[in-house]
DNA sequence: GATATAATTCGAAACGATTCGGGAAATAGC
DNA sequence: GCTATTTCCCGAATCGTTTCGAATTATATC
């Protein structure tokens, strides 16, 4: 009992063809108002609702966006970052009556594997891959292969016509550490995270472009280097704040970074900013530890571009254009805006 | 250029018939080894992978577990809790060569929606669905169709043969308070959620329970309700920690109002535990500051055994078992976990 | 009222796999 | 060496849509 209701059944009651049943249900011309009426009536009746996997297979499309994030989710699921990210995503792709599909894996092998599937399986129209590294091998594949993609971050160097939604890294962290250095700061830490990371890279560049600028000589041992997690950037800070190198400032380059760090100077004992001056990126005020400065990267915009950029791809009306920059913002101290779960 | 290769041109390469070389390749008995390489090594030379979307509509599969949670993603998306459930849920489903789809919905309302779409649409297998609340009409449009689904949460009272995976709520909040009033507290403030949600309703019942057993009387001025966003909670606390209603330790029902709880009195400027004692859920230690009580909640063997079930569901074999029980353990102070990723 | 044109409707062929049933070929049994 | 089984392979049907072109009907034109 309860059989699945098909489109036969629809034009059987509505007693037309089924051809014609399926015009009139995707609103096509030529099907008069009568007829159209009819079959809706009938749909209703039946309660039918289309299998939406024999529609893809019929019109070659899946209405449906892939996410990558190819490195462990821990490093991204927890932060506000990647769920304003997520949202703009969503509504970009609910929009434009697309599905999203988030595809959990563990590393960047895995990620390779899913990718693999994806698109040679023809699973999804298109996909979105964050957080890229400098590997390209699965990169060249997919132009290969020329399946859609968009990258939120930038591609690595010399990889050419790879569509992406970035934030001006370079310019992220040099504005920050133009405005420290402004406050008088000439021995800032800078955590970051490996050299595989686009972004990373980008964010040390703005960052030694800001010393160089201000005359000050950069020295290798403020750079501190940790994996993207909270917990190896809060060890990584903790240790150096026990070391011997000094310094009165640091700046965190991710919101993951950043908690971790704070989390870290307070475990030491130390305030903020009276003992040490803190920068960050997308640092929401939801309680407790204000900081002097971030950066607020607007994840949203970007996930909400990125999506949009995908599907003008997938339609073909891409416009020529490959690469959005969002522009970020600073925020002092006492403007860091409270996180209420809006965007 | 570049077509797509479909079995029809491995079978023709092969020259075998397409049935065979389906068979072939999928590892069917009665096909002789010497075509069955002969396929396969077609197969491989054009690098061909089967159609997933054409492969699901043959085998009326889709071989993917939808994931919903009716709630905004904020009170869930930067939780560790949701992470390791996520986790379990991947694992299991990976070994048994099921995709997951997490599905973003912003509301209750927008996930009945996508529910309704996802069962009709037949673009999932089953569906595992956290979060429940009392709301029963979207339970029983799945029962009546028969679809298989799995809660994450116990069902609402008096839905019955209704699969879930559930730790024990109302010993969770009972254990809890037993410890603290061992310890001497009397009067325990009781952080929690809307009554809507199943496990508010049990957790509010094992925190009375506890009182009663004690000869306690139950104040419900002592019960602080919030949504179960961070923000709410940390407001919430924060108001009550400036009420003229006193208490000595609080206990919060969740792992996001844990630390919406804890940043309250950090910032109100209580110390922990020396002004006030606080217990919690699922809390971790990733840094900062220790708690005297915590509540273990397994959330990855919640999710693991939730899609496992769920699978089982599916492929008939689920052994009439219904419900599943994690048990929860409690965590004192000095050996709450340092979380470090993984499970 | 005949013809040209436009509006509808329909049947059949896709989409790319899987699966069922039947015949051909190989093996087994005696 | 003949029949009875197996084993193997193939063609055709199927999954539930969409879409293309042909066929039909209605409307417009003169």
């Amino acid at each position: 009992m309860n059989l699945p209701v098909t489109i036969k059944d629809v034009a059987r009651r509505a007693k037309v063809a089924v051809s014609t049943a399926s015009s009139a249900l995707n609103g096509r011309p030529y099907v008069s108002e009568k007829t159209r009426l009819k079959v809706i009536k009938a749909a209703a009746e039946l309660d039918y609702y289309p299998h939406l996997v024999a529609r893809s297979l019929a019109r070659g499309q899946t209405k449906d966006l892939g996410i990558i994030n190819p490195i462990p989710i821990e490093a991204v699921f927890s932060s506000k970052f990647f769920l304003q990210l997520i949202k703009g995503m969503h509504d970009a792709a609910f929009k434009n009556s697309y599905t999203l599909s988030l595809y959990i894996v563990n590393n960047e092998e895995e990620a390779i594997t899913q990718i693999r599937s994806i698109v040679k399986g023809r699973s999804a129209d298109g996909l979105i891959i964050t957080n890229p590294t400098i590997k390209t091998s699965y990169l060249m594949e997919l132009k290969k292969r020329s399946f859609p993609f968009v990258l939120v971050g930038r591609p690595p160097e010399g990889e050419r016509e790879i569509c992406y939604v970035d934030s001006d890294n370079v310019m992220v962290s040099y504005m920050a550490l133009k405005y420290l250095i402004k406050l008088g700061h000439t021995r800032v830490a800078f955590v970051t995270g490996p050299n595989n990371f686009t972004f990373c890279i980008d964010r040390l560049r703005g960052y030694k472009l800001a010393l160089e600028e201000a005359g000050i000589s950069y020295d290798e041992n403020l750079v501190l280097k940790c994996d993207l997690s909270e917990i190896d950037t809060y060890r990584t800070v903790f240790r150096a704040l026990n070391g011997k190198i000094k310094f009165s400032a640091i700046f965190a380059t991710s919101e993951i970074q950043t908690i971790g760090t704070i989390k870290a100077i307070k475990d030491k004992g130390l305030n903020i900013p009276a003992d040490i001056v803190v920068g960050g990126v997308d640092f929401s005020l939801t309680y407790l530890q204000p900081i002097t400065v971030t950066v607020d990267l607007h994840p949203y915009d970007l996930g909400y571009l990125a999506a949009d950029m995908l599907i003008k791809n997938i339609n073909n009306e891409n416009s020529r254009k490959t690469k959005i920059l969002v522009s970020a913002d600073l925020i002092v101290g006492d403007s860091i805006p409270v996180y209420d779960g809006k965007n």
